[in-house]
DNA sequence: CGGTAACATTGATCGTTGTCGATGTCCACG
DNA sequence: CGTGGACATCGACAACGATCAATGTTACCG
């Protein structure tokens, strides 16, 4: 398996700047940064969750922008836990801040966050 | 922040079927409908990976919205079969479309497909 | 001080997914 | 008609992630 043939070394390795690739059209702009997609992929992969997006959804739509833990297993058909892991996944994602008074704890939306994913999946 | 009001315990004892949970907040508006939170994470989840990121913004860097397979596997570190695999997923989610002429295959992005799932995450 | 309620953490399970090598398919060309 | 190139599909594997039961932690109450 090891070396079953010689790289075609003519004219896949060359690098364009010559015209005759045949496939290839030319760019108008720059794509993003690797290290900007990655960034952007994590805030998405915490966002892409039908859980998540309710959480955040149930959150949003209290009057003051908060919500306790009782109100998502109230309205979620999921265990606590489970519950609780999503709500850690949020807040290190940085779209909820958690606020504890007495045993409760509340959930709240961080200002922003979501527009900024949305501006910056705008211009992808 | 360290206030930790007391709270207030006249109402905690009294039980649910009462409107006003100690812990809950009054509803301002309705949160998104479960399969409406399913339809919108699949599209999240389609979109939610560095390579198919950056393959979008490529893709739609292009002067005529297009680019082969070449233009990737040139840019990405990947391997071919594992492009071909992530643009299947776009295709899949609506992302982009495909087009083969003679030995190459054509991608461009589905105009508004982006935009679309920028305005439902908008008002989640 | 013991009990209970609210929530977090841990450990385990199991489906999902990103990746690559190998192979298949289709088209162009000599 | 055979050969090679561009791309898709398949099979396998490893890493990840969603979920739950069990347990831990903290605050409140009698």
């Amino acid at each position: 398996m090891s070396v079953t043939q010689t790289l075609p070394l003519t004219d896949i390795s060359r690098r364009s700047t010559d015209e005759a690739d045949a496939c290839s059209s030319p760019l108008a702009r720059a794509s993003i940064a690797p290290d900007h997609a990655d960034a952007l992929a994590r805030s998405l992969k915490a966002l892409a969750d039908p859980a998540r997006l309710r959480i955040i959804s149930i959150v949003s739509a209290h009057t003051d922008q908060e919500a306790c833990v009782c109100d998502l297993t109230d309205q979620l058909t999921l265990s606590q836990p489970t519950i609780s892991h999503h709500l850690k996944v949020l807040v290190e994602a940085g779209f909820l801040s958690r606020a504890k008074r007495g045993t409760w704890s509340y959930y709240s939306v961080v200002p922003g966050s979501l527009n900024s994913v949305v501006g910056v999946l705008a211009d992808v």
